[in-house]
DNA sequence: GCTGTTTAATTGTCAGACAATTGGTTGTCC
DNA sequence: GGACAACCAATTGTCTGACAATTAAACAGC
């Protein structure tokens, strides 16, 4: 494998992180249009290309957006949660799976953050946010569900715990952190004899949450965190057998 | 300003996606060398320019890197956590300053994950890092320190508590939100007055974390959040006043 | 005053070329 | 035979020039 050493900033990466501090320092406000390709081109002293390449670098991470036409170019863009959001899961899965992140960091991590939002979510949460976490946990009790489906509700009665917190900042980090996390959950949820145990506990949360009661909330957050671990162990020690076996 | 209606997927874009779920799905794994641009020219039926556009998109996401020469070309790249450390804090500070989150919110999600960690913090933290912690107190300490100085010296104080829970996620997660909120917390702590009691709330912290004790930390950070907003509020007015004032 | 058309500006894409860098190969000299 | 230098091939980085696609605004016609 290549070391990775940067030798050399080449020139569409000097642009674009002069463009980049430009926007993050102020000097470009959101809606602000740059120059156009050709100008930029002639401000650097380089060809259109390279002007290109280093807009498409910013564009990459949202922080422009180009259209076509007269009056077209590009825009200094408004970074909205939902793109902050997909950016903190494409990040987060990477570093991940590229990490050899146990999955009892990666647990821990998750409830962590998650059980500091539960004081807030049961001070602040609304009828709205109760029933949604109601309806998941009413579908999760559904044998028939598929095991994708039970898990992608998982993660939305996660999500409205998390928004219940009624913190946008809050939202926007453990949000992130749980649907990157959801990979590795996914191994071991696919096992359908826990869902009684782990919707029993969502049971408990929510009915936590309503009842505005802090520490059973947070209680019923660490037993699904410990839940979690023990059978991801249970599962591992499964599979290594199996391994054996096989040999 | 134009609308942000996003119209039609062009096409280094569309490469880019295809390359993208192919590193994240583990089809193409680390380290792994993605064909040369000729080769992906040909692939997607595009010219060579397009490709490169397709590959700086995913370079500016660190998700790969390219080198020149022969057995050059683009490799798929380990995201470090310093990588992501940094993207982390470019999304934050962006979101921060383009949202009008208030510095309440923001301040509360800050600690509120802060608080998170301490628990974890006191039971695991070790010399190094109470040294660290104490010896960025103590150069707090200092009158002579610059504004910029203190507040360096602040984030390195709370990196240190963040760190001393030993999970590189939560570090992760927690120094990007600490740093990308330095900009707005540099607006309230450049005022001198306020020093000492930050100092002394630092110095509980610490002495909490060596301790092991978990509720005086969490109070102390309670108490530190409090003031923090609390300053807040005072800059602010006497802003709104000074403002009419000069009226 | 309204509508349809033209027009100009701008990004998106292409083709071909050359420069820069890097690793391997080959050849020469000791 | 071995060490060192020169060369070569592959690959990315950049340039030039061109054309297509798209869009808003100016304009003409009614």
């Amino acid at each position: 494998m290549p070391p990775a050493t940067p030798p050399v900033p080449d020139r569409s990466s000097t642009i674009a992180s002069a463009l980049r501090s430009a926007i993050v320092d102020g000097r470009l406000m959101v809606g602000d249009r740059l120059p156009s390709e050709t100008e930029l081109a002639e401000q650097y002293g380089v060809s259109r290309p390279t002007v290109r390449e280093a807009l498409k670098r910013l564009a990459a991470q949202s922080l422009i957006r180009t259209r076509r036409g007269a009056s077209g170019g590009a825009f200094v863009n408004h970074l909205s949660y939902d793109a902050a959001h997909d950016q903190q899961i494409t990040t987060g899965v990477l570093l991940l799976s590229m990490n050899a992140i146990s999955f009892d960091v990666a647990c821990e991590a998750r409830f962590a953050m998650e059980r500091a939002c539960a004081p807030l979510a049961c001070a602040r949460r609304n009828e709205a946010q109760l029933r949604c976490m109601r309806t998941e946990v009413a579908r999760q009790s559904d044998p028939g569900l598929t095991d994708e489906a039970f898990c992608a509700s998982d993660v939305a009665f996660h999500r409205a715990l998390v928004d219940a917190a009624g913190n946008p900042v809050l939202s926007w980090q453990l949000a992130g952190a749980v649907e990157a996390m959801q990979p590795l959950m996914n191994m071991i949820t696919f096992t359908a004899r826990s869902r009684a145990r782990i919707v029993a506990l969502h049971g408990r949360i929510v009915d936590a949450a309503e009842a505005m009661d802090v520490s059973t909330c947070d209680t019923a957050l660490r037993d699904l965190e410990s839940y979690t671990v023990e059978v991801h162990a249970a599962v591992m020690a499964q599979r290594a057998e199996k391994a054996c076996s096989v040999r």
